[in-house]
DNA sequence: GTAAAAATTCAATGCAATCGAATAAGCATG
DNA sequence: CATGCTTATTCGATTGCATTGAATTTTTAC
């Protein structure tokens, strides 16, 4: 079915003759008459009542025109989007490694909202090696995951926020010695496995902990933080993280060597955001060179 | 636009190649191929990426197909009006005497919601001659009108109802006999100068009522009727409009002569209803014989 | 690296929409 | 009720657009 007749039928239906009708749409009556006919063929419904002049609607051309006026507002709609000319429209594919997805949602939706009211976004959550895996295969269009330095050649990276890890325990036992710490108390290890996991142990590598230390390995950043602030032990985590679950009692100091979790934009080089990354990292918030 | 290449889009994206899509529309594959590709630049935008085998959605075309669905939508419900093939289908427009039109309606829009579900139903209210004028016009497709016995050739009618004239008045009042009512109270004349009122007009100048007596016009079917009950004086109306509004001290008299009032159903004999308006009167709780 | 799968391009074909002119059908004068 | 006027339909010629099958290119999988 083409939308033109049903405009036509419009047309016809609000000037009230045909002839003015195929004037306004710039074409002759005979080409508006055969469009209307051809209409009516493949409906199989007289539209019009040609026992009159100018022809009027039956009913059923009526009902037809009720429901014409839906559909072609329809595809108005849809050629608002094409015409748009907004950097980011569309529906797109987010993936929030879960650590970050909990603070950046929130403000990343709302500037969406915000700065780019004609594209939708699916946002999913994961490990930061599964989001990369799925930009790569183009299952997503774009993931924020940690970057552990192993990024495919094939994504390239915007750089969202350099998180500081701190050591954080309760006051009680942050009044020791860093060594002393590391030495007497349990470690509260972040998902071991993982990107971020596999930072923090190398990062405590080189702290030399004793081989018999206590180590407790979670994959939940709220549990670890609430075991330590029962005084249970301590953790090496990113600063925000940290921040977010804190409680008074709980105190952090910066790790000594300066060391930090990357949480970058990842696409592919070759996809949806090949160029255009910086208008989705503005949005979370980074301000990136325009020139 | 033609809404076979959004077809042609979704059963992409639910297949996930243009091949199998192809397989499945019944077309070549360069074919649909083509298809897409004119779409994309009717829409001037890039439907898929290509880089990939099979190509998959861009951000907008998810965006396009997100919108394209409703639109078929509205194009299946357009066609499914045509398929139907219930007696009644459309919108039509009738037309109802005022008189008639608080009775009948609740019935009418009843019955037509439960026997012809697909048609849809414009009501306007007026005088006779007024509404047998639009439909001989076709601004309306058919009216239920009071036959005065003047209905133009062109116009077909079925009698909906035959209501018995009847004399009303206050019990007191009714006591006497009809000669002495007509003589010694007003009388409340219904719409003087339209169809009904003029049945009444003729009616009443059988009865000789003596030239001084009181006589007051009123448009208005319960005024008339609460006046009665007040006692001021009587009048001559349908059965059903009496009773619609009788209270309890108002009795009636039948009409002496016999004397009707026929509603008939008005449909123009080349129109919308030629030899179907059978199928209105239905819903109006006629049976006619179907022969 | 090679074969297989998948999509695009291309030239030829056929169908469908459009045009202008002629015809036919309501409609409004007298 | 006859005439001209407006309006819509029909008709044949023309143009343009979608489809086809074969050839080509591109991507993917082994």
């Amino acid at each position: 079915m083409q939308t033109r007749s049903l405009k036509s039928l419009v047309q016809i239906s609000q000037v009230g003759s045909f002839a003015k009708a195929a004037e306004q749409l710039n074409m002759t009556l005979s080409a508006l008459s055969m469009q209307i006919k051809s209409l009516e063929l493949e409906l199989g419904v007289n539209l019009f009542d040609r026992s009159v002049r100018p022809p009027r609607l039956t009913p059923i051309g009526r009902s037809i025109l009720d429901e014409a006026i839906p559909l072609l507002r329809s595809e108005e709609s849809l050629l608002t989007i094409c015409r748009s000319n907004d950097t980011l429209i569309g529906r797109f594919r987010i993936g929030f490694v879960t650590t970050a997805a909990v603070r950046f949602l929130p403000r990343f939706l709302e500037q969406a909202q915000l700065k780019a009211p004609q594209a939708t976004f699916e946002i999913e959550t994961g490990l930061s090696k599964a989001l990369e895996l799925k930009v790569l295969n183009g299952q997503i269009d774009a993931a924020i995951v940690t970057d552990a330095g192993s990024l495919p050649e094939a994504l390239s990276e915007i750089v969202i926020q350099e998180e500081p890890f701190v050591f954080a325990a309760h006051e009680s036992i942050l009044a020791d010695e860093l060594k002393e710490i590391l030495k007497n108390h349990p470690f509260f290890h972040f998902m071991a496995d993982t990107g971020i996991g596999k930072l923090i142990t190398n990062e405590m590598l080189g702290y030399g902990r004793p081989r018999g230390a206590r180590t407790v390995v979670l994959d939940n950043l709220e549990a670890i933080m609430e075991c330590v602030a029962a005084g249970l032990g301590f953790t090496l985590l990113p600063q925000p993280d940290v921040e977010r679950y804190r409680t008074k009692c709980v105190k952090m100091i910066p790790s000594p060597k300066p060391f930090h979790r990357k949480l970058v934009l990842a696409t592919a080089r070759d996809g949806t955001f090949a160029s255009r990354d910086r208008s989705l990292a503005a949005l979370l918030g980074v301000q990136t060179a325009t020139r």
